[in-house]
DNA sequence: GCTTGACCTCAAGTTAAGTTGAGCTTGTAG
DNA sequence: CTACAAGCTCAACTTAACTTGAGGTCAAGC
């Protein structure tokens, strides 16, 4: 129970493939933890890598780092994440996951098949997404608002 | 053939729910057109609508509105898209939305399967999302580095 | 004919997610 | 012991995607 060898910023750049800027800048969001040497410098535990990892696939499929930042939350700083943290933080995220899965099918799909389904009319467009309350908050995007 | 209405731009936010300002900006962007009046008040074909909620489909699940506009070029100016530009867009699209929709997968799946894999070691990890070429360009997101 | 609400333009502000740079400290290899 | 790569902090810049605001125009009702 050693502990597995400890990690430098510029080494967990280098594994993840992110720069050390953006591990600095997750670090101040919250998203992972570092402790420090008596001379000040960031050490990671080999989680971090998991999570780095994490985080930049979620971010790829459009997850905010503000939504990444809410459930890592679940799993424990500190600890590397066991089946339990795991188990919460997905079932956390696959409602919404599902929802954009759908709707990149759609998008997929809908581009191609929507032609067939008459809807010169937007209304009835299967890109109309409803349902989908997928709650983008912030800046942009208002839920569509012609019903039915 | 009459014209079908004409709509304003304060009707096209209202159906589509997305704001004035962001129809100005994604006009000013060309992600769609208008002609003008005599007034110079901006007037847009029912074709808008389809455009914008294809904007904004696209948009939540993660693509930029310069890959939306790139895409729109395919969708000629002024008419409203035939069966042909539709299969155009969406082929364009197909692999990159395969490619999100199945990390999404991988996400979703990974983070609870993952840990039946005995990745303690993110390098055998089914989240390193090998192969994956989405070529995130400017400013954010290197590929992850770790090979093999 | 005037008022009021929708429009118009253009400039500047905002949030997210980082990057870049300056100025200073650490730690390791020769 | 000293160079120099790697770290550290903090502030400022960047890009995307909009919003907000100021200042002015258009048109439909009374």
């Amino acid at each position: 129970m050693a502990p597995v060898t400890e990690l430098t910023v510029g080494q967990v750049a280098m594994r993840s493939g992110v720069a050390v800027s953006a591990l600095h800048f997750y670090e101040a969001r919250g998203l992972i933890r570092s402790h420090r040497t008596s001379g000040n410098q960031r050490r990671y535990g080999r989680d971090v890598l998991r999570r780095v990892a994490i985080i930049r696939v979620a971010q790829e499929v459009g997850i905010s780092l503000a939504e990444i930042a809410a459930a890592l939350q679940s799993l424990p700083e500190g600890r590397t994440p066991t089946r339990e943290d795991w188990n919460l933080l997905s079932t956390a995220w696959r409602d919404s996951l599902d929802q954009k899965i759908s709707q990149l099918k759609k998008l997929r799909d809908g581009l191609t098949d929507c032609i067939g389904c008459g809807c010169m009319s937007i209304d009835k467009c299967p890109l109309r997404n409803k349902g989908d309350r997928l709650a983008k908050q912030g800046t942009g995007a208002r839920r569509l608002v012609v019903e039915s």
